[in-house]
DNA sequence: GTTAGCATGTAAGGAGTTACATGATTTT
DNA sequence: AAAATCATGTAACTCCTTACATGCTAAC
């Protein structure tokens, strides 16, 4: 899944809810997805014309009173649905990347149970090894690091820890849950717990 | 500073130690810098040639053994000296989000303390803007999330809030401490402690 | 001997931001 | 009345990654 598929798959996503315009589509992806911090509309648009041309998305214009600017509407088609679980169903190491891990997480509630384990633990390795490298690089700078430097790599360091921690929380939640896809229909209490987060009692 | 400026200052920065070539510069900005995660060759080594073209850098090709590829290293001229402080002078809004902070902190060594404290504060103030805007994202949507969209948003919350603590640590050890500018010649312990970090201890 | 790491570079292509252009509606 | 926000779009530009090309050296 590259680069681009990923918006694709963050647009498909979001539009399972139902039909949204392209200046609302942009605040979501902004707002409520920690990726696509800074998407603009000269990247959103023109990717929207194009998931039409391939029959993902159908536009509706109707909502355009006369006189007014046309505030187009974009609903998913069954093609549409489909392109989504095909990239729901995707496992590569993108899926776990920096780039898109947010993305991909942000829509297990349309993903399979074991997928989801998959794309987890991707993750955690891929910290894993990432947290090796940054205390190689600790050690062998030791030498020449100011003040900052030191407590830039120790804050690092300790990011990723933490990350890491979270996963196995989630990881442990994914083997102990019952339900293999809680219904990404009706919005549940967000006073439910199945990740179950002790966050702040651990450590 | 723009991006390309963020390279160049790192490039520069890195030269302070003593001349380095191509392959080492590129280890060292993907290693120890958080930024620059995946550096490229084909974006350093052009980026090296314009430096040189500039006159912020000479090149020095004598290690090359006859016979062998030859190894290039870089060296610092006066001019990058002096265009390495323009930049370490500057604070923009480039210098507190996300692209620049990391890079901008790294070099806080040679950095004087009313700029490090500008970057340090302007850095926080943006992550509490983002702190807000996500807990407004999270409200506004508390209705259609699933666990996992929740659970995504609390721990980027969580995250955020305490990079937000973090540097109001370094902030504050910055208002204690009583040197301007701690010798970026002098290897010092890493025992040592200035910005001080109880984090372990905190929440 | 063959793989992995060291070492330098170029060219093409992809991707996305910025700036521009336009205009309505809501808030202050 | 002005400013902010809603709303859609295009074009130019910048920038970076990927893929390619080359070749040495150390380790397994």
């Amino acid at each position: 899944m590259r680069r681009r598929d990923l918006l694709d798959f963050a647009i498909l996503g979001l539009l399972h809810e139902g039909p949204l315009h392209g200046y609302e589509l942009r605040r979501r992806l902004n707002d409520a997805l920690g990726a696509f911090r800074a998407l603009s509309f000269g990247t959103l648009y023109p990717r929207l014309k194009a998931l039409l041309e391939r029959g993902w998305l159908v536009e509706d214009r109707s909502q355009a009173a006369p006189g007014k600017r046309p505030r187009i509407t974009y609903a998913l088609t069954d093609s549409g649905r489909e392109h989504f679980a095909t990239l729901a169903a995707q496992t590569d190491p993108a899926a776990w990347d920096d780039e898109g891990f947010d993305v991909r997480l942000a829509f297990f509630g349309h993903t399979e149970r074991d997928v989801r384990l998959r794309i987890l633990e991707g993750r955690r390795s891929r910290l894993e090894e990432r947290l090796d490298s940054m205390r190689r690089a600790t050690y062998e700078s030791r030498e020449r690091m100011d003040t900052w430097t030191t407590e830039l790599q120790r804050y690092g360091e300790e990011t990723t820890e933490r990350e890491v921690r979270w996963l196995s929380e989630l990881i442990e939640a994914e083997h102990h849950g019952t339900t293999n896809r809680p219904p990404a229909s009706g919005p549940e209490q967000a006073s439910s717990n199945p990740p179950s987060s002790p966050h702040d009692q651990d450590q």
